[in-house]
DNA sequence: CCTATTGATGCCATTTTGGCACTAATCAAA
DNA sequence: TTTGATTAGTGCCAAAATGGCATCAATAGG
């Protein structure tokens, strides 16, 4: 790491506002942004924050590399894209591999899209909902649910994973309304498992700000996301889904939120996942394209769920 | 390293029109150059330079990337002038060590100097002519002739080190004006020797350019180029001396230079020797007003010798 | 006043880097 | 055309830098 990365490492923790944050949308530890800060302090030879433990502010000297940091990230961009206007028509083949649904519903699009602009990029989706050792089986990008795990891999958050509980308007009136998380050990649910993996219960937080687990009375399991929502459809089950497993059911009222006052945990989030530290230009090109479809701060599923910004909070 | 450090590589490489040239201007191994900069074309997904074996030109892009670079210098220097700015008064000890008359003739002005501006810094010379471990000793800077060896050290060219042979008017009166090189065998030569190190011949290019050493006939030898200076002014000696050894002798015409259409050899070169990659303030800005004061070509004490340029080059 | 949060630090595993030796190819000179 | 010197590329290895984890210390916020 160079003066540079540091700078913008810099500008990146004066925007997050701390170095937890940073470190985490750069999939980091944040003792990385603490040394690395350190050293760039050093080599400037100038105390750039005023720290506290638990906080920081800019000091003047700060405050004017900040400024530059965000220069030099302009100029760079620019210095990128520049290339960019001079790239190869990207070519080769792009191994990717993925969760069955998740695969089906958002990569689907984007490889669409992306095949018609670099028609010479040849695509090889893998869809599969065991996790896949990607460096031996050659693979340049993975989409993974949930909370990464291999750290010789880079992986980048690239959507939250908010949950619903969900069931049919007609499963209300069969079962009755919750009330009460408890009360969902009274209704039948339908939920993930697969081999390696089983959903038994739902995590929320407390109105305590407690995290806590209802476990879940699971008449229905299968490794398969649409085959339980089709089974949520059928009325003879309630089920608690990642927002992205949804496409239109809730705003055409098919599937009615339950329980919305209670604030669910997030179920990890969906990560992009890939090898190397530096994409070659088709991975990245087609990595941006995902990123780009998804949505920045509120993924493209959560669109189609009306008011869901509110639903869940506690 | 970052992309900019190797869009700087680029630069410098372009600049000095071969990746040898950059990599000795940086003391690293060509092979690392070669290295980065193909890992920036990955990176930029676009080929920079058409390369032969022995050559290269940029392509078009590279052209536009090595403006960028330039732009990105500019940009990166304005941002540590800025800085500078902002430095605390540098202070603490500043540990250096060198070479006898090197330091005396070259280093105490500049200490002086220094002192000046920063007198909270304390500056600690150890002059000595043996080569000294200078990371169990704790220096922060030393100043070699020759070639650097340590390769766990930085090291990094100041100034190059060219040859003279040199005799009084008086000398050359009494023993004759030597024609040829083989004539300094009859001559009696005052050369530099010390425990580890004896200066026995001089090296020089012959008419066909193929490298020859000359053995000398020494009728003194000390380990301090001070005393053999002495010695030669007496008229009883020449002396194969490094430029730098001198003052204004041979402008004042105290001495002359003998033999001057051979072609020789340069003896190594100054070299400033580091421990650390990164130095911390204080340390770079006395390095930095050594490299000033030395001059960036020609070495300040090749100022003093009249056509020095045009001499001793074959 | 307490406690969870945040930044700093030391240690360790992993990755990256830089250097060396060797290869390959070309430029230039005979 | 041949030959030899020069220069870039490559694989391998040792050394350095990096990132992550566990731990510590101190405060911000209730």
């Amino acid at each position: 790491m160079d003066t540079t990365s540091r700078l913008l490492m810099l500008l990146e923790v004066v925007e997050q506002g701390s170095f937890i944050k940073a470190a985490e949308v750069r999939n980091i530890d944040r003792s990385v942004i603490s040394k690395q800060l350190s050293r760039l302090e050093e080599q400037l030879g100038v105390r750039l924050l005023n720290r506290t433990t638990r906080s920081f502010s800019l000091t003047a000297a700060g405050a004017e590399m900040v400024k530059k940091a965000a220069e030099l990230r302009e100029l760079l961009g620019e210095t990128v894209r520049m290339a960019e206007n001079y790239h190869l028509e990207p070519q080769g083949v792009l191994k990717i591999t993925s969760s069955t649904l998740f695969g089906k519903r958002y990569l689907q699009p984007v490889i669409n899209d992306f095949q018609m602009r670099f028609p010479q990029v040849e695509v090889e989706l893998r869809l599969d909902d065991r996790v896949i050792d990607i460096v031996s089986e050659g693979f340049d990008l993975a989409f993974r649910i949930g909370e990464p795990k291999d750290s010789s891999l880079i992986a980048r958050k690239i959507a939250r994973n908010r949950l619903l509980i969900l069931a049919t308007p007609t499963f209300i009136t069969n079962y009755g309304m919750p009330k009460t998380i408890e009360d969902l050990t009274q209704l039948p649910a339908a939920s993930y498992a697969s081999t390696s993996f089983k959903v038994e219960g739902v995590r929320y937080y407390d109105k305590n700000g407690e995290a806590k687990e209802q476990k879940l009375n699971s008449i229905f399991r299968a490794n398969d996301a649409e085959v339980l929502l089709m089974k949520t459809l059928s009325g003879s089950a309630f089920f608690v889904a990642p927002a992205f497993v949804l496409d239109n059911e809730v705003k055409e009222g098919r599937l009615v939120p339950l329980l919305t006052d209670v604030r669910l945990m997030e179920y990890g989030a969906i990560y992009a996942v890939y090898p190397h530290r530096d994409l070659p230009v088709r991975t990245r090109l087609f990595f941006d394209a995902v990123r780009e479809y998804l949505g920045k701060d509120i993924p493209i599923w959560e669109r189609a769920i009306p008011n869901f910004e509110q639903l869940y909070t506690g």
